[in-house]
DNA sequence: ACGTATTGTGAAACAAATTCATAATACTCA
DNA sequence: TGAGTATTATGAATTTGTTTCACAATACGT
């Protein structure tokens, strides 16, 4: 009693005719390989499936239990068959993005909006979750992009750059740095940073510009939430260094004020990065292309 | 791009096993087989159905889909297997049963309520739309039981006897024959005759009275339901003649009384024909015995 | 009842899946 | 890092299953 789908398409296809000679004639075989085939189905499934008495084969009972199940389940089969055929030309896919910025958000969501529009087959998701390892997720494919501004040479993975971003100073406009036209490393001695909850490894502050300097702030406190941290920042409850991107849209309200860090301003570049294999690839290609342009559209546009 | 049911038992075993070599157990065959097959499927597929770069094989994206339609498709399966199981010991099976009958019903329904308890697998259905040729039907397994009062001898069919019933004349207590203790042919003569809407030759007046004696009644009406049958008797608009089953339950309210037809009474046998592969399946025996003793227990009971 | 359309059967040819033996590869842990 | 272990891959031989071919058997229509 161990069913194949060939059966199932057998059973419909003879009900389908009307007979065994037509449906073997639809599936391009002989009719007694049907015969055969169906012979040895009954003597598996220990069940009469066709009623032999009448001369174009009818199902019996049992048999139209089958060709439920064989209308159920085979439509099903051919979904998926569609779907790899969709996969091999590279129409639908997945697109699991793995973000260790964690302000990424701000720019990648409005980016993967469109991208959704372009490719609706292609399943797209963000995981923040998996920020601490991401390129082995990556090489795993746990996910298939991750957004970093760290590249590292890995077998298999490729960076591709995607725009440069300056990381800037933000405090409220009531703040004593706020009369300064630029702030340097000593400066924040004795300054409440504001940081998102991740390790310093991975926060531009203090990989750029703290840790070379050896200065610690006066006191460290983690938030979440982009939001947030300018909500406390305009309150003057700290300062913060956040990409240049995340104050674009809000920097009319002027609560608070963004200066530059350093007399030449700190430039970062973010890359994405993507197994080789798949870089390539029609709608990877496009999320890159997208993700290079997109995000500057509307920079440096006085609102 | 082929797939088959043993396609998707490997991949969920698998996937459940973690790894080929443990799934290959499972399945009593060898690991080689599954590491053939995998590469089978995925030439087929012309997708990578695994990560090839981790050792405990691990899904990849498409294989997790196929995983999803291996965990929809597979239980179905097995509970169709299971089910022909069932079917090829006696447990479950389909019960339609076409009746000649119209009145049958009356005593049917109450046998077949409690069939329906003892065997909760089988699938019952009353089919009284093909009262025509019902033998036929049953010869081409559309119906597995016809219930009959005229049996012949046809191959691969067994009538097997139920009961006895008398057909009885039925009339208003008003009426002119009720004075009379036996009714025969000729005082239809000037009678209204309400049947059922069926030929003549399968109403038991016509073929065992009326006919013989080349009697006519003054008018024929047709009615559908046994009650409304019984409702026009009442009040007087007609007669009729009915199995005693009918009149057993509703005798008390004496608007209508109820005669013998002829001097000796008229005896008919009522049939359930099957075909004779089914008719000692434990099931089908379990209705026949319930047919020939259940529609008694009530008769001749005075309430 | 005869001819036609349809299904059934057995042996041979063909195709596919499985095994066996062994190679290649990733992972583990000192 | 490298030896050892666990896991997967591969090719040829074997086994198993499927299809064909040619023809027999069976139902159906007129």
């Amino acid at each position: 009693m161990n069913f194949e789908l060939r059966h199932l398409r057998t059973i419909k296809a003879i009900n389908d005719a009307g007979g065994l000679a037509r449906a073997a004639d639809q599936m391009n075989v002989t009719q007694s390989a049907l015969s055969h085939q169906v012979k040895g189905l009954e003597d598996q499934a220990g069940v009469e499936l066709f009623v032999r008495r009448t001369k174009p084969l009818r199902l019996s009972a049992a048999g139209m239990r089958f060709l439920k199940l064989a209308e159920r389940v085979l439509p099903e089969v051919e979904a998926l068959e569609e779907d790899f055929r969709n996969l091999r030309q590279g129409r639908s896919g997945r697109l699991h993005i793995a973000i260790e910025c964690h302000a990424c958000f701000e720019w990648l969501f409005p980016v993967l909006e469109q991208f959704r529009r372009a490719w609706p087959d292609v399943d797209v998701d963000i995981r923040p979750g998996l920020a601490f390892d991401a390129l082995p997720a990556l090489q795993r494919e746990d996910v298939d992009v991750v957004v970093s501004s760290d590249p590292e040479s890995l077998d298999g993975i490729d960076f591709s750059a995607l725009f440069d971003y300056e990381p800037v100073f933000v405090a409220s406009s009531q703040h004593p740095l706020a009369a300064k036209d630029v702030v340097v490393a000593d400066d924040f001695r004795d300054e409440t940073l504001i940081t998102y909850p991740v390790d310093r490894s991975r926060l531009d502050v203090f990989t750029e510009l703290l840790l070379p300097a050896k200065v610690e702030p006066r006191a460290v406190r983690q938030v979440e939430l982009t939001a947030v941290i300018l909500l406390l920042v305009a309150s003057n409850r700290g300062v913060a260094v956040l990409p240049d991107w995340v104050l674009r849209d809000v920097k009319l309200e002027s609560d608070y004020v963004t200066r530059p860090l350093t007399e030449k301003g700190i430039t970062r570049r973010l890359y994405a990065a993507t197994r080789d294999k798949d870089t390539s690839q029609p709608f990877m290609a496009y999320l890159l292309r997208l993700a290079r342009t997109e995000p500057l559209k509307r920079r440096h546009m006085p609102a």
